[in-house]
DNA sequence: TCTATTTAGTTGCACATGCAACAATAACCT
DNA sequence: AGGTTATTGTTGCATGTGCAACTAAATAGA
């Protein structure tokens, strides 16, 4: 039996990038874990944003990486479990929450960051960077597509 | 304050790849709310192999759609719930569920059909035929390079 | 034949995601 | 000043995902 071939959809990239992004995450946190590191890719990428951004207010946070505030203060609690990050209620504005990195969480970033390199460059092997430009213009391209639709969408309301 | 910009990661295809994904996801889920329906992409797959290649043991369905078996579980059973499909045991192999496209689920996946192709319209203007070809071959070409190096890592062991 | 292994499916646990509804706080505005 | 509105974050509920461990059934092998 062939495998992931969808009887009509062959030829349209959506099934190939929601499989493929199954497969890369599924990567990471197998490298990881080789690594003896139980992280994901959101998790990283948080801690990376913390890093060079310094502490920044959850709704931030979220704006940041496209993320429900929902999904963001879930996200959060389980790598505040993991003593990744902190949260620190601003003097100023007694709703907000700052998100600190931990110094643990630093180290962490840091031995995470070697692994991540050996991720993207298996992962970009045999790949031209005129191909890498394309597939991120397109993907910002059907971003750009969906964004108006949703909006043309609302204002018919 | 910009937004979906990791730091040293503008140029690479990988968050393009997810945040895409997500978003494709939300405007499909939205689409069919539109239309009175309660379906994710997932599910649509999934009625569309088995209204093809009929009824189908969960095992074949799980390899077909590159998912644990445990996960397909689950997705039936949300399926099932919805009367979209039925898990049949087969008499000649008790361990195995034959699952069916019940009525109601080929009657669904017709209503269906049109607004998939809609979204799949919206979100390819201004995309070329090369682009998505590109992009196909670059996310096969991912897969390719991330079983690789997964292989690699168990013949390690 | 009778045990050992393999296979198909489920369940517990952990993780990620979004919407609706909510509480707490701040800002706005008359 | 005091009520209304807006902002920030959390919780309930639903969905999708995978690994480890399990049950039940079939198959292989001694």
């Amino acid at each position: 039996m062939k495998k992931g071939v969808f009887p009509g959809m062959e030829n349209l990239m959506m099934p190939w990038i929601g499989k493929t992004m199954k497969h890369i995450d599924l990567y990471i946190a197998t490298k990881m874990a080789e690594h003896g590191m139980n992280l994901t890719r959101q998790q990283v990428i948080l801690l990376k944003i913390l890093f060079h951004d310094g502490p920044l207010p959850q709704h931030d946070l979220a704006f940041l990486t496209d993320r429900d505030k929902t999904s963001l203060t879930r996200l959060l609690s389980t790598m505040e479990k993991k003593n990744l990050v902190a949260r620190i209620t601003s003097p100023e504005d007694k709703r907000v929450n700052m998100v600190h990195l931990t110094k643990n969480g630093e180290k962490v970033l840091n031995e995470t960051a070697p692994v991540l390199l050996e991720v993207i460059i298996h992962m970009q092997e045999g790949i031209t960077e005129d191909e890498q430009k394309t597939v991120i213009g397109v993907m910002r391209k059907i971003q750009e597509n969906i964004e108006k639709h949703l909006d043309s969408c609302n204002s018919n309301k």
